[in-house]
DNA sequence: ACACCTTAACTTGTTGCCAAGTTGCGCAGT
DNA sequence: ACTGCGCAACTTGGCAACAAGTTAAGGTGT
């Protein structure tokens, strides 16, 4: 991005910011920011298309471009032992979760490349998180079959991996790691989660053991929108 | 962007990511993905762009594209009482702290409206951290004056806030939120981090109190680059 | 045989032009 | 006075053409 490109970047995210998002707010017309900072107008369209793909912006043609209305981001807790499910409950009325997939991971699968996994086989439990409707993290269980055979008797009422284990007997878990990278999504997660190219994803890698039996009983991938959450730690 | 910019994107990141990260590693020119592919050019270049946003390919006029070496990210810590220097020494030989600022802050800085702080005067110390020479992370302490007076006295010689309050009887620490928050950066902050527009930036605010007198030493704001760190929960 | 210069063929950088959708105003008809 | 239609002026969407930098090959001169 060129001098003015980043000028006129810096000047919509501060109208967007300073802006108490309100529905349909319609922001200048493409040759009105022409006229107004002297700027060729495919400069112009370069930032208000990137505004777009982070998300803050969308464009309805012959009508004119819009910010787009952003929720307030929860809160998720990263330590502890609260399920996500409650945590979600205690600050919206308006979250579910819907059973996407649930298979045994092919032989070929990357997680078999994790050095606590080896070739043990996996079942993966995958959940879509939503809140006011819209999809905000996608849950992936890859459960030790060998440890928790029951996992290959869920069903799409399965409401919560915790409750899952419990109801079989473990009672004391425990985590021996917990990794959190940014990134990109890949077009297979964004069109789960419904979000523009740009937003950036939290993943969260974890593991959770049967304490009392000291067995492996998941490896945890969860993978958040990072405009819709902040993370207590 | 539309389905074929996408597919490119795949197709680009695909490539990046499989390529062992030699040095000035050359990506196919626009013409050769313009026939490859058969689509316009101004897509190519939309993809290409994108792409050097992100801060992973970079272009030389007249000469091509290539894909930016890349440093193994380095594992960050987020809970315990290891400070920052520690963490980042005992991981590689080539890591700087840099006091960038320190001064008190204005009444009207945005920091003050913060609950814990209230209007106590607070006094700002800002650090830059480099590994491998590159800027890698700003620190920034707003340190309550009333509660830390020598903090006045600080000078370009300060290593380590950790070693700072030791010095002055705090010998026991306490934290009482720790939020992390995921974002773009500003161009102030860009600058300093010499990253690209598309490199999300993790914010970390905490504070750090005095177990002992119960009182508020600081206000913690961390901002890393999400390209270098991985986060350990 | 080697070195230097020129040019063609490559590369990326910059911007305008045309297409298509929408809205609002003015005019005509009832 | 009201309603409906047509068109001008607005909006965004899509893409090609020209400009400028670099490199390598070929030809010429020593």
């Amino acid at each position: 991005m060129d001098k003015q490109e980043l000028m006129l970047k810096d000047y919509l995210l501060q109208t967007i910011s300073a802006t108490k998002f309100h529905i349909e707010y319609k922001l200048p017309s493409e040759y009105q920011l022409v006229e107004q900072f002297d700027i060729p107008r495919i400069k112009v369209r370069n930032v208000y298309t990137l505004l777009e793909k982070m998300g803050l912006v969308y464009s309805r043609k012959g009508v004119g471009r819009f910010i787009k209305h952003q929720q307030k981001p929860l809160d998720v807790v990263m330590t502890g032992n609260i399920s996500f499910s409650e945590k979600m409950k205690s600050q919206t009325a308006n979250y579910k979760s819907k059973l996407t997939k649930f298979e045994r991971v092919a032989q070929d699968h990357a997680i078999y490349t994790k050095a606590d996994i080896g070739q043990e086989p996996l079942y993966l439990v995958e959940r879509l998180r939503y809140i006011d409707d819209e999809p905000a993290a996608i849950h992936r269980s890859y459960v030790v079959i060998s440890n928790m055979p029951e996992i290959k008797k869920i069903d799409s009422r399965l409401v919560s991996m915790y409750q899952f284990y419990q109801r079989f007997g473990v009672n004391e878990f425990r985590s021996t790691f917990s990794q959190l990278s940014v990134q990109y999504v890949n077009e297979i997660e964004r069109e789960m989660l419904n979000c523009e190219v740009l937003v950036p994803i939290v993943k969260v890698e974890s593991d959770n053991w049967d304490a009392e039996r000291n067995v492996l009983l998941e490896y945890t991938e969860i993978i958040y929108r990072t405009d819709l959450f902040y993370f207590q730690i």
